[in-house]
RNA sequence: GGCUGGGUGGCAGAGUGGUCAUGCAGCGGACUGCAACUCCGCGUACGCCGGUUCGAUUCCGACCCCAGCCUCCA
């Protein structure tokens, strides 16, 4: 376990605050996963890559995470989208639960340690609302449904700094009057005619979204945990309903620490379903490499918004591009571990400051350059930093893969025999002199998109950037 | 309206009470057969108005503007 002065900014209190988990050298983090009836798009992406960054740090701190990172396998929207698709629910989400994990997979998203399902927890739901109605925090109304009592939890509002009153004024009045209080929010739905539910004390039905996250939460790491994250969007009302749940019914306090990942915007709008301006994982994948998306949306602190676009990628990808330049040919396999560097302490205290990445990235290019500066008299020094640059970037889960793979990648197909019989030709040109040649050569090449660079022990190649 | 977070150089994006972010783009130089790569150097950036201070982009107050949440949403 390494020595740490890890600061999280705590979403609860406003305020950075020194990590101390509840067991020390072990962290326990759950986080809100997404609603699995279609693909994922670049705003969830920036979910998964924040935590997934989280994880990964803490773990090269030296923590033991358990990581749970629930999905919501039950609602509305996928019974919708099923009717729609008239197809079995349990099929559409089983199909897009597979299609998540293969974005998650390319965009370098490691499994979380435990990815419960709601309709798998659905005897752990009912038990924590028969709990809630024990404790008086919940009651039935007329219908089967089963509402959770707002005024009856003192603490209501704590964490999105909400008066308890001024919802009360605010909210709006359901039409059924089924609810005691505008305020309050459904645990259980009482299914209508044809729908897919579960016989419960209420009769047959399915639960509400805040519960499952309550019980899934509880169910995974007990009724109190270290951390519990999600995006900045779900902080009120369901974060704020899940701590009403949970610490009504088990009495302790639910989460310590409440992060909350910033939102991915378009044209100054934020993406999402509803505004229709979102851009799949998959269709982004089509277009620049899984890395480029992975260094846009980690070259920013993880709380604040950032704007997708295009020239974003781009220069996302001329970035890395000098990264991997650096790590290119400096033999980082073959390095000494640099251990305790000026460059690690640096990039440790950038990351101790709540995970600051775009500080944390800046180390890399200062290796980067350093590296560049002594690759030519100093081989082992240069292999040495280059490593660095690999395990740093790792915590990050970047420059994971081979420089070369990352410069010749293309979207279109690549005649890579050509490309290396064009340069064995106008190595032979240079060599004659016959400039003309060598020059005709390399502009033929640069019509291919490839890009020639002539070094002291030959040339080598890479795909240029659009 | 309430709550939260912001407004930094052409773009992206950190940070700090008083020489430096960083990356992309641009300009000058070195290197190169010419390039590319690389290195060196350069650009009077901190929304507006006051205040505190020897000194504020950084602290305090007012104002303007933007985004998010208050309804499903990562």
């Amino acid at each position: 376990m390494m020595k740490n002065d890890l600061h999280i900014y705590n979403t609860l209190t406003r305020k950075k605050e020194r990590f101390v988990p509840i067991q020390p050298g072990k962290v326990s983090l759950y986080v809100c996963g997404l609603t699995t009836y279609d693909y994922s798009h670049i705003g969830h992406a920036r979910m998964l890559v924040a935590f997934d960054l989280i994880v990964r740090y803490l773990r090269y701190l030296g923590y033991e995470v358990n990581y749970v990172r629930n999905i919501t396998d039950i609602d509305d929207k996928i019974l919708r989208r099923a009717k729609e698709n008239d197809e079995y629910f349990a099929d559409l989400t089983e199909r897009f639960i597979a299609a998540t994990h293969e974005d998650e997979a390319s965009l370098f998203i490691l499994p979380p340690d435990q990815e419960p399902r709601a309709t798998a927890h659905i005897a752990e739901i009912i038990a924590m609302i028969e709990k809630l109605i024990a404790l008086d925090y919940a009651y039935r109304a007329s219908n089967g449904d089963v509402y959770y009592a707002v005024h009856q939890f003192n603490g209501y509002g704590k964490l999105s700094n909400k008066n308890p009153e001024e919802l009360l004024a605010g909210a709006r009045i359901e039409v059924g009057e089924l609810k005691r209080d505008p305020r309050d929010f459904a645990l259980w739905k009482a299914a209508k005619d044809e729908e897919v539910g579960w016989d419960s004390p209420w009769g047959y039905g399915r639960p509400g979204w805040h519960i499952e996250c309550s019980a899934m939460s509880t169910c995974c790491l007990g009724d109190s945990f270290d951390i519990h994250g999600g995006g900045s969007d779900l902080m009120f009302p369901h974060h704020e309903n899940e701590i009403a749940q949970s610490e009504a019914a088990t009495g302790k306090h639910f989460a310590n620490y409440w992060m909350h990942n910033g939102s991915v915007r378009v044209d100054n709008e934020k993406m999402s379903k509803s505004l229709g301006n979102f851009f799949t994982v998959r269709e982004v994948l089509a277009r620049y490499p899984a890395e480029v998306i992975r260094y846009l949306l980690v070259a920013s602190q993880y709380r604040s918004p950032i704007n997708y676009s295009d020239q974003g990628l781009e220069q996302a990808a001329a970035s890395l591009e000098r990264l991997y330049l650096a790590i290119r040919g400096a033999g980082a396999e073959g390095a000494r571990d640099l251990t305790n560097s000026q460059y690690e302490k640096a990039f440790r205290k950038a990351m101790d400051d709540d995970f600051n990445t775009a500080e944390a990235i800046s180390v890399l290019f200062e290796l980067a350059r350093d590296l560049n500066k002594v690759r030519e008299q100093d081989p082992a020094q240069a292999a040495e930093l280059a490593r660095l640059m690999v395990k740093l970037g790792g915590v990050l889960g970047l420059l994971q893969g081979s420089a070369e793979a990352f410069l010749r990648s293309s979207s279109t197909q690549v005649d890579a025999e050509l490309i290396e019989s064009l340069i064995v030709q106008r190595r032979q040109a240079r060599q004659d002199k016959n400039w003309a040649l060598a020059d005709e050569i390399r502009d033929k090449l640069n019509a291919m998109k490839v890009v020639v660079e002539d070094g002291v022990d030959g040339s080598s190649w890479r795909i240029e950037r659009e």
